[in-house]
DNA sequence: GCCTATCGTAAGTCATGACTTACCAAGATT
DNA sequence: AATCTTGGTAAGTCATGACTTACGATAGGC
Protein backbone atom coordinates (compact mmCIF):
# COMPACT_ATOMS: atom_id res chain seq x y z
CA UNK A 1 0.00 0.00 0.00
CA UNK A 2 2.91 2.54 0.38
CA UNK A 3 6.32 2.91 -2.01
CA UNK A 4 8.06 0.56 0.45
CA UNK A 5 6.11 -2.23 -0.41
CA UNK A 6 6.01 -0.88 -4.18
CA UNK A 7 9.68 -0.79 -4.36
CA UNK A 8 10.37 -4.19 -3.03
CA UNK A 9 7.62 -5.42 -5.16
CA UNK A 10 9.51 -3.93 -8.18
CA UNK A 11 13.05 -4.85 -6.92
CA UNK A 12 11.92 -8.52 -8.42
CA UNK A 13 13.73 -8.72 -11.68
CA UNK A 14 10.35 -11.44 -12.41
CA UNK A 15 7.91 -9.54 -11.09
CA UNK A 16 9.66 -6.58 -12.74
CA UNK A 17 9.45 -7.68 -16.16
CA UNK A 18 5.22 -9.20 -14.94
CA UNK A 19 4.88 -5.58 -14.21
CA UNK A 20 6.19 -4.14 -17.35
CA UNK A 21 4.28 -6.85 -19.50
CA UNK A 22 1.56 -5.14 -18.48
CA UNK A 23 2.26 -1.96 -18.25
CA UNK A 24 2.35 -2.25 -22.07
CA UNK A 25 -0.86 -3.84 -22.23
CA UNK A 26 -3.30 -5.52 -19.71
CA UNK A 27 -3.13 -9.40 -19.50
CA UNK A 28 -4.65 -12.22 -17.77
CA UNK A 29 -2.02 -14.68 -15.82
CA UNK A 30 -1.90 -17.55 -18.58
CA UNK A 31 -0.50 -15.66 -21.34
CA UNK A 32 2.22 -13.76 -18.94
CA UNK A 33 3.61 -17.18 -17.70
CA UNK A 34 4.00 -17.97 -21.27
CA UNK A 35 6.50 -15.50 -21.54
CA UNK A 36 8.01 -15.85 -18.64
CA UNK A 37 10.61 -18.47 -17.65
CA UNK A 38 8.69 -19.28 -14.73
CA UNK A 39 5.84 -21.49 -13.58
CA UNK A 40 2.32 -19.94 -13.40
CA UNK A 41 2.03 -19.86 -9.97
CA UNK A 42 4.68 -18.29 -9.48
CA UNK A 43 3.13 -15.55 -11.26
CA UNK A 44 0.12 -15.84 -9.38
CA UNK A 45 2.30 -15.10 -6.19
CA UNK A 46 4.04 -12.77 -8.01
CA UNK A 47 0.66 -10.71 -9.11
CA UNK A 48 -0.78 -10.79 -5.82
CA UNK A 49 2.62 -9.03 -4.26
CA UNK A 50 2.56 -6.26 -7.13
CA UNK A 51 -1.69 -5.92 -6.00
CA UNK A 52 -0.83 -5.93 -2.63
CA UNK A 53 2.13 -3.35 -2.97
CA UNK A 54 -0.73 -1.39 -5.10
CA UNK A 55 0.99 -1.43 -8.44
CA UNK A 56 -2.04 -3.42 -9.79
CA UNK A 57 -5.49 -4.06 -10.07
CA UNK A 58 -7.07 -7.01 -11.08
CA UNK A 59 -10.65 -7.01 -13.21
CA UNK A 60 -12.57 -11.15 -13.17
CA UNK A 61 -13.55 -11.67 -16.74
CA UNK A 62 -15.43 -14.52 -16.77
CA UNK A 63 -13.30 -17.79 -16.11
CA UNK A 64 -10.59 -14.86 -16.39
CA UNK A 65 -8.50 -11.92 -14.39
CA UNK A 66 -6.99 -9.44 -16.06
CA UNK A 67 -4.88 -7.67 -14.52
CA UNK A 68 -3.63 -3.82 -15.15
CA UNK A 69 -1.51 -1.29 -13.36
CA UNK A 70 -2.90 0.94 -10.91
CA UNK A 71 -1.63 4.09 -11.41
CA UNK A 72 -1.90 5.24 -7.60
CA UNK A 73 0.84 2.68 -6.78
CA UNK A 74 3.73 4.00 -9.51
CA UNK A 75 2.31 7.44 -8.64
CA UNK A 76 2.93 7.21 -5.35
CA UNK A 77 6.36 6.07 -5.93
CA UNK A 78 7.43 8.66 -8.39
CA UNK A 79 6.30 11.30 -5.50
CA UNK A 80 9.05 9.49 -3.35
CA UNK A 81 11.51 9.61 -5.40
CA UNK A 82 10.58 13.15 -6.51
CA UNK A 83 11.07 14.30 -2.38
CA UNK A 84 14.81 12.39 -2.61
CA UNK A 85 15.41 14.49 -5.15
CA UNK A 86 14.59 17.96 -3.52
CA UNK A 87 16.26 16.46 -0.18
CA UNK A 88 19.50 16.22 -2.56
CA UNK A 89 18.91 19.68 -4.21
CA UNK A 90 18.39 21.18 -0.62
CA UNK A 91 21.62 19.19 0.50
CA UNK A 92 23.89 20.92 -2.20
CA UNK A 93 22.29 24.27 -1.33
CA UNK A 94 23.34 24.01 2.29
CA UNK A 95 26.95 23.07 1.49
CA UNK A 96 27.79 25.77 -0.54
CA UNK A 97 26.52 28.33 2.11
CA UNK A 98 28.87 26.49 4.41
CA UNK A 99 31.38 26.67 2.13
CA UNK A 100 31.49 30.46 2.09
CA UNK B 1 25.74 0.55 -12.19
CA UNK B 2 21.62 0.26 -13.46
CA UNK B 3 18.37 1.40 -12.43
CA UNK B 4 17.72 -2.49 -11.49
CA UNK B 5 20.69 -2.42 -8.98
CA UNK B 6 19.41 0.87 -7.91
CA UNK B 7 15.45 -0.77 -7.18
CA UNK B 8 17.04 -3.49 -5.02
CA UNK B 9 19.41 -1.05 -3.15
CA UNK B 10 16.13 0.90 -2.10
CA UNK B 11 14.51 -1.75 -1.60
CA UNK B 12 15.78 -2.99 1.90
CA UNK B 13 14.62 -0.76 4.45
CA UNK B 14 17.60 -0.13 6.77
CA UNK B 15 19.32 1.02 3.09
CA UNK B 16 16.69 3.51 2.43
CA UNK B 17 17.14 4.80 5.97
CA UNK B 18 20.90 5.60 5.52
CA UNK B 19 20.20 6.95 1.88
CA UNK B 20 17.48 9.44 3.56
CA UNK B 21 20.24 10.27 5.80
CA UNK B 22 22.71 11.09 3.12
CA UNK B 23 20.13 12.63 0.92
CA UNK B 24 19.62 15.23 3.58
CA UNK B 25 23.30 15.63 3.87
CA UNK B 26 26.47 14.05 3.38
CA UNK B 27 27.96 12.30 6.43
CA UNK B 28 30.48 9.80 7.40
CA UNK B 29 29.87 6.12 8.08
CA UNK B 30 30.32 6.35 12.27
CA UNK B 31 27.56 9.30 12.67
CA UNK B 32 25.36 6.83 10.81
CA UNK B 33 25.57 3.91 12.32
CA UNK B 34 24.98 6.05 15.52
CA UNK B 35 21.75 6.63 14.02
CA UNK B 36 20.29 3.29 13.41
CA UNK B 37 20.11 -0.16 14.50
CA UNK B 38 22.49 -1.87 13.37
CA UNK B 39 26.11 -2.44 13.44
CA UNK B 40 28.70 0.00 11.57
CA UNK B 41 29.86 -3.16 9.35
CA UNK B 42 26.74 -3.36 8.42
CA UNK B 43 26.17 0.25 7.38
CA UNK B 44 29.45 -0.54 5.86
CA UNK B 45 28.02 -2.92 3.43
CA UNK B 46 25.05 -1.29 2.81
CA UNK B 47 27.24 1.73 1.67
CA UNK B 48 29.14 -0.63 -0.82
CA UNK B 49 25.82 -2.05 -2.30
CA UNK B 50 24.55 1.40 -2.52
CA UNK B 51 27.92 2.87 -4.16
CA UNK B 52 28.03 -0.17 -6.54
CA UNK B 53 24.38 0.31 -7.32
CA UNK B 54 25.46 4.01 -8.82
CA UNK B 55 23.28 5.86 -6.32
CA UNK B 56 25.93 7.05 -3.92
CA UNK B 57 29.90 8.84 -4.43
CA UNK B 58 32.55 8.84 -1.81
CA UNK B 59 35.20 11.46 -1.22
CA UNK B 60 38.14 10.76 0.98
CA UNK B 61 38.53 13.21 3.57
CA UNK B 62 42.04 11.95 6.01
CA UNK B 63 40.83 9.05 8.13
CA UNK B 64 37.14 9.43 7.31
CA UNK B 65 34.76 8.61 4.04
CA UNK B 66 32.46 10.70 2.97
CA UNK B 67 29.33 9.52 1.23
CA UNK B 68 27.09 11.69 -0.90
CA UNK B 69 24.26 10.77 -2.97
CA UNK B 70 25.66 10.38 -6.91
CA UNK B 71 22.50 12.27 -8.61
CA UNK B 72 23.38 10.23 -11.79
CA UNK B 73 21.72 6.89 -10.30
CA UNK B 74 18.65 8.78 -8.89
CA UNK B 75 18.27 10.62 -12.32
CA UNK B 76 18.20 7.38 -14.11
CA UNK B 77 16.15 5.48 -11.21
CA UNK B 78 13.32 8.34 -11.97
CA UNK B 79 13.71 7.95 -15.79
CA UNK B 80 13.00 4.42 -15.61
CA UNK B 81 9.96 4.66 -13.93
CA UNK B 82 9.08 7.94 -16.14
CA UNK B 83 8.71 5.05 -19.30
CA UNK B 84 6.70 3.03 -17.30
CA UNK B 85 4.43 5.54 -16.44
CA UNK B 86 4.44 6.52 -20.45
CA UNK B 87 3.92 2.85 -21.19
CA UNK B 88 1.02 2.98 -19.27
CA UNK B 89 -0.50 5.62 -20.48
CA UNK B 90 0.10 4.42 -24.56
CA UNK B 91 -1.90 1.11 -22.86
CA UNK B 92 -4.30 3.42 -22.09
CA UNK B 93 -5.02 4.98 -25.78
CA UNK B 94 -4.84 1.87 -27.58
CA UNK B 95 -7.80 0.26 -24.93
CA UNK B 96 -9.75 3.39 -26.25
CA UNK B 97 -9.39 2.63 -29.66
CA UNK B 98 -10.37 -0.74 -29.12
CA UNK B 99 -13.33 -0.18 -27.43
CA UNK B 100 -14.82 2.03 -29.97
C1' DG C 1 -24.04 -33.16 -16.05
C1' DC C 2 -19.23 -33.68 -17.61
C1' DC C 3 -14.95 -32.14 -19.05
C1' DT C 4 -11.74 -28.49 -19.95
C1' DA C 5 -9.67 -24.04 -19.11
C1' DT C 6 -8.19 -20.64 -15.92
C1' DC C 7 -6.31 -19.46 -11.70
C1' DG C 8 -5.45 -19.10 -6.64
C1' DT C 9 -3.51 -21.57 -2.46
C1' DA C 10 -0.72 -25.00 0.42
C1' DA C 11 3.43 -27.13 1.51
C1' DG C 12 8.07 -27.85 0.96
C1' DT C 13 12.89 -26.81 -0.92
C1' DC C 14 16.69 -23.93 -1.67
C1' DA C 15 19.41 -19.75 -2.54
C1' DT C 16 20.11 -15.10 -1.37
C1' DG C 17 21.23 -11.58 1.59
C1' DA C 18 21.10 -8.92 6.10
C1' DC C 19 23.28 -9.12 10.27
C1' DT C 20 26.74 -10.26 13.84
C1' DT C 21 31.65 -10.65 15.85
C1' DA C 22 36.46 -10.71 14.90
C1' DC C 23 40.11 -8.90 12.43
C1' DC C 24 43.10 -5.75 9.79
C1' DA C 25 44.71 -1.37 7.60
C1' DA C 26 45.55 3.47 7.53
C1' DG C 27 45.29 8.20 9.08
C1' DA C 28 45.28 11.41 13.25
C1' DT C 29 46.97 12.63 17.92
C1' DT C 30 49.94 13.08 21.72
C1' DA D 1 56.50 5.52 18.00
C1' DA D 2 52.55 4.27 20.61
C1' DT D 3 47.70 4.80 20.63
C1' DC D 4 43.24 5.97 19.23
C1' DT D 5 39.94 6.75 15.65
C1' DT D 6 37.74 5.42 11.48
C1' DG D 7 36.13 2.11 8.54
C1' DG D 8 36.47 -1.82 5.18
C1' DT D 9 36.63 -7.13 4.92
C1' DA D 10 36.02 -12.22 6.34
C1' DA D 11 33.42 -15.81 8.11
C1' DG D 12 29.48 -17.65 9.91
C1' DT D 13 24.37 -17.61 11.25
C1' DC D 14 19.68 -17.12 10.29
C1' DA D 15 15.41 -15.42 8.18
C1' DT D 16 13.18 -14.22 4.08
C1' DG D 17 11.36 -15.12 -0.18
C1' DA D 18 11.30 -17.12 -5.01
C1' DC D 19 10.30 -21.28 -6.98
C1' DT D 20 8.35 -25.98 -7.61
C1' DT D 21 4.53 -29.67 -7.56
C1' DA D 22 0.04 -30.91 -5.95
C1' DC D 23 -4.49 -29.61 -5.07
C1' DG D 24 -9.03 -27.17 -5.05
C1' DA D 25 -12.41 -23.91 -6.80
C1' DT D 26 -15.05 -21.63 -10.35
C1' DA D 27 -16.60 -20.47 -15.13
C1' DG D 28 -17.36 -21.93 -20.02
C1' DG D 29 -18.18 -25.32 -23.79
C1' DC D 30 -20.08 -29.62 -25.59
Amino acid sequence: MTYQDSLTALADSTRRQIFEHIARAPSAVGPLADQLPVSRPAVSQHLKVLSDAGLLVVEQQGNRRIYAVDTNGLKELRQYLDTLWDDVLGAFADSFEKDD
